[in-house]
DNA sequence: CCGTATATTGCATTCGAATGCAATTGTCAT
DNA sequence: ATGACAATTGCATTCGAATGCAATATACGG
């Protein structure tokens, strides 16, 4: 009976178990060549019916799976994309993170995580990204022209989340900064406020410089030149400190900008325990990113929602797309944050 | 002059530029074997002074880097370490998502990450874990007795993250939930609260069950026996509808021990808004992590602070251990939470 | 100047799976 | 039964780097 001499076979195999099974160790079981077994993995591979089976079986018995590094040697093709992202971002991280990974995960990718202090760090570890023959790139961090340069002339795409493809070649995919501090800035003339204070995020963040740009210019068009900004590291600790300092040098402030949910909630901690004003009759606070702790009943944020779910599934359909055809050119997709209307701003 | 002709070389492979540069490029415009080349980038290897500068330059100069598949296909080491985590575990998914990056990215080992969106979907990637050949493994999820036999009988070392190792092999990391329920518990006691709630996590989540568990105990130990629980899934809005679950059944209730932070934040912002209960007068509630936003002014958690850092570095350091030599036995370590005496709790 | 010890170097093979090509088998119509 | 044609199958090579072994070069003592 074969099958008697294959379980035989099959658990010799698995005695020894010093070693994974490779592709020989089922092919010599199954009295077939290693490539008929290699097909077997294949779609769309030439391999027939009765074998196809006897292979699978004794696949499954010593529990044998294709190699992922010497499949990818001889195809180029690893099924691994980097993913840049700076840990302190903001409190949308796990959010994009678990985003980005389940879409991927979805379409047969994996993640090869790379989480930076900050944006700076990219320099250290790009090298690695490409020793380990990634497919693609989703970066939420500012990357160099030369460095989207290099990926662009090995025809390896790249993804940039929430930053501007400053070159050419990268797609990216972002919230509307711009749009959103004008929907809240605006709001917040329109009732009234003359006062103005930004807390900015660090310098080396993009999204930071560009939400400061944004609120600034649209202050400018309303005739504020001589705005007061501090900066903050999108921590807590910083927007408080941040609101301190602002208050302190100009106490008549009515409304304060913040570059991140976290700052603004550190913000209106601060004005209300360490400089006994009332939100929002005193003192108007807005946000940005529309995070969860935004909309805890103690804060209720008057921010801008970033639509994550559908960036992180547009960034890997993006992805996906110019990995399976490298000539689809690369485009840029701004979406439309929400403008969500709390309790920490005093609305006309 | 060799300089010209290793320049024009180079130009001209870079001017190629389809491909990667491989050891046999830099091999063959430096007039050398690919072996010379393989050794100048290995540590120890034996090769000659002015042949590894003339190799590194040509190197340097067409951008060549080892092929990392290559290297783990013949060297058996990949420098990669899975870590597989549950989106939804907690507030600091965040910090300990960073903290293994540091530590690992520290020791030139790489993270495929493995984020799921709940504890049982790991039978859906194990095999992932298997084809790409990861060097170690590092899990914040629940892993079957089988999948820990099977990375036992591959040499392959796994630590647990606040997980216990319930069959033998793989090491653990562990913040002692017990003892800090125990700690919490007790104060509550001792202050005089006698009628008890529990807001617990999901029946998937290992530290969940855990904390529950050292709760009821703790409480069953003082003769508490007949204690009103509900299950949250860990997020604000399940503390918050856990809490008004609890006190419609049982309006008395004076102490509410939540199995996580962020549930205990949701709880406060339900007792407040809800159920016009102040904190602490009227009701104390207490959570488990340390996490950043129980710190924050609204919320002033008294809670029990996990040692993150300490935790993550630890579980990386105990991974490389075995790694560097499979002999070491497994170990367990438990660290202690620290109490943190914030404001959401009444104590004598 | 020679022999021996030591440091370099290259050759050839290896890791595990994919695939072009040629050989083989099978199918079907005539 | 036979030829034409399609579906299987195996052989041999390939991907890119590491390494045991043998060959060569260098150093040094006498």
């Amino acid at each position: 009976m074969a099958k008697t001499k294959s379980d035989t076979d099959a658990q010799s195999f698995l005695a020894k178990a010093g070693r994974r099974p490779t592709s020989y160790d089922v092919a010599r079981l199954a009295g077939v060549s290693q490539s008929a077994v290699s097909r077997c993995f294949a779609p769309n591979a030439s391999i027939g019916q009765a074998k196809r089976e006897k292979i699978l079986k004794v696949a499954a018995e010593i529990g044998y799976k294709p190699n992922a590094l010497a499949q990818a040697l001889i195809s180029k093709r690893t099924h691994l994309v980097a993913v840049l992202i700076s840990s302190n971002t903001n409190l949308t991280y796990p959010e994009v993170l678990a985003g980005l990974c389940a879409s991927l995960t979805d379409r047969d990718m994996r993640v090869l995580l790379f989480s930076l202090r900050s944006e700076s760090d990219v320099d250290q570890i790009i090298h690695q990204i490409w020793r380990h023959s990634v497919d693609g790139v989703i970066a939420a961090v500012r990357l160099s022209d030369d460095q989207l340069a290099e990926f662009a002339r090995h025809r390896i795409p790249v993804v940039l989340y929430n930053r501007m493809a400053s070159g050419g070649g990268a797609g990216s995919i972002r919230c509307d900064s711009a749009q959103g501090e004008r929907d809240l800035v605006t709001r917040l003339l329109d009732s009234g406020h003359r006062r103005f204070g930004v807390i900015a995020g660090p310098e080396d963040s993009y999204v930071g410089e560009e939400r400061r740009q944004a609120t600034l210019a649209t202050l400018a068009a309303a005739g504020m030149t001589d705005v007061p900004v501090v900066r903050g590291d999108y921590s807590y600790a910083s927007g408080r400190a941040g609101l301190i300092s602002l208050l302190q040098e100009q106490p008549q402030l009515d409304a304060i900008v913040c570059g991140s949910d976290m700052m603004a909630i550190g913000a209106m901690d601060g004005a209300r325990q360490d400089c006994a004003r009332r939100i929002p009759q005193d003192l108007s606070i807005v946000g940005f990113d529309g995070s969860g702790p935004a909309m805890w009943e103690s804060y209720r944020l008057t921010t801008i929602r970033q639509p994550v779910n559908r960036m992180t599934e547009a960034s890997v359909a993006m992805l996906m797309e110019r990995l399976d055809d490298p000539s689809v050119p690369a485009e840029q997709r701004l979406f439309s944050g929400e403008l969500i209307i709390g309790e920490s701003a005093r609305f006309a």
